[in-house]
DNA sequence: CGGTAATCTAGAACAAGTTACAGAGTTGAT
DNA sequence: ATCAACTCTGTAACTTGTTCTAGATTACCG
């Protein structure tokens, strides 16, 4: 049998990867200081700044260890992000959009997003390059984060059935999201530009609005 | 003075960086001994095969000589890309797409483009990769190839003087262009998956389709 | 409590990108 | 032909991600 007693854990992780072995409270703390570390270095200077060896040391714990909580650094980066989305989509959901279109609503929410990175954009730098540089390994929490996406603009268009229009819609909304982030963390587009993109690509949305949820 | 007599090229790079200190017979041989063997070994192993001491080698080109054209592995797969797409730009210009409107004369272009990918999926995953990977420091490389992406757009639009709406909307097919190829590279999108994607967006254009160039 | 299996730690070792450097090779000018 | 300036080569060193290993810890079970 395993070290250190298992405990269920009832967060969005364990509840989204149901074959996750359940972790100890201490390995929960380990891995959250991990987490919090790579976050905190990350804000720094961003993907360059996560070096494994320093993670390992902020969170107090072997680099061996490190591994076995996060395969690499990308893993890492993109659980980091993870936690960060989860952490926005609970304070999204408290403020909602109010825009009058589904359209407009999801611009909102979506620049509301590109504000809070904008605070940190080294951290937003890290979290998107690995999202983007991650190899097919990386493939299942990566689509964890697409679909945790998905939702916060699922939800700011107040939709409960989307046809498979709408979500073909959101999902080139998302591409565009991910690559003006990319443009801009690599100053090759401005904020204003990147504003211009997301409302520009909202627009698809009023394209679908015909047919809809319940 | 400098060592190898220098030779006005003409070559499509030459014209785009007028400042490039133009280079020797020798040194532009060198050159594409390099970025051919960086295309070789890509089309085996994708990001991951193109290892700098591989490249030097295979181009018969010293570490340093490696370093001194590409300032780094990111450079010199983005240059890659550079010289893959003005191939490209040169077949699809003998063959203009066949589409009625903008948008499916777009869609069919990338369409096309993406079949010739599919056809080196490994050597599109490290240029992709390589591309959205890119920090500030190969902004300009970078840049370069949005501008010859663009310009293939524009001329399966069939535009001139393209409007400041048009041009965002170029700017959204692109971003979901790179990204969509990013969820196929890390197999979390299928190739119908892709497709349909780069039609969705392509019914941007029909939203400005109204003011157009003359 | 004692045993055992899994985990954790510390540190070495390895891999690939990048840098540094000494010496040889080119080139154009005089 | 000689020189100065630049470039190229070959090689070692350095950095950081990743793997490996031996020994200490921890957790559970009887």
């Amino acid at each position: 049998m395993p070290a250190e007693a298992k405990v269920e854990a009832s967060t969005a992780r364990s509840a989204a990867q149901p074959d996750t072995p359940a972790l100890t409270e201490r390995q929960e703390a380990r891995r959250r200081r991990i987490l919090h570390a790579s976050a905190q270095l990350a804000s720094r200077g961003g993907f360059d700044a996560v070096q494994m060896r320093e993670v390992a040391e902020s969170s107090q714990v072997a680099l061996g260890t490190l591994y076995r909580y996060f395969p690499s650094k990308v893993h890492l980066l993109v659980a980091t992000m993870q936690s960060q989305l989860e952490h926005m989509h609970g304070t999204l959901r408290k403020k909602p959009p109010q825009g009058e279109t589904a359209a407009e609503r999801v611009a909102e929410t979506l620049m509301r997003a590109f504000r809070a990175l904008q605070r940190e954009p080294h951290l937003a730098d890290a979290m998107v390059r690995a999202l983007t540089f991650a190899d097919r390994s990386v493939s299942p929490e990566v689509d964890q984060v697409s679909r945790q996406t998905t939702a916060i603009i699922l939800d700011a268009m107040g939709l409960e059935n989307p046809t498979p229009d709408q979500l073909s819609a959101v999902r080139v909304i998302e591409h565009t999201w991910h690559s003006a982030l990319i443009t801009w963390l690599s100053g090759r587009a401005s904020i204003a530009q990147v504003k211009i993109d997301i409302e520009t690509v909202c627009r698809l949305i009023d394209l679908t609005d015909s047919a809809s949820s319940d």
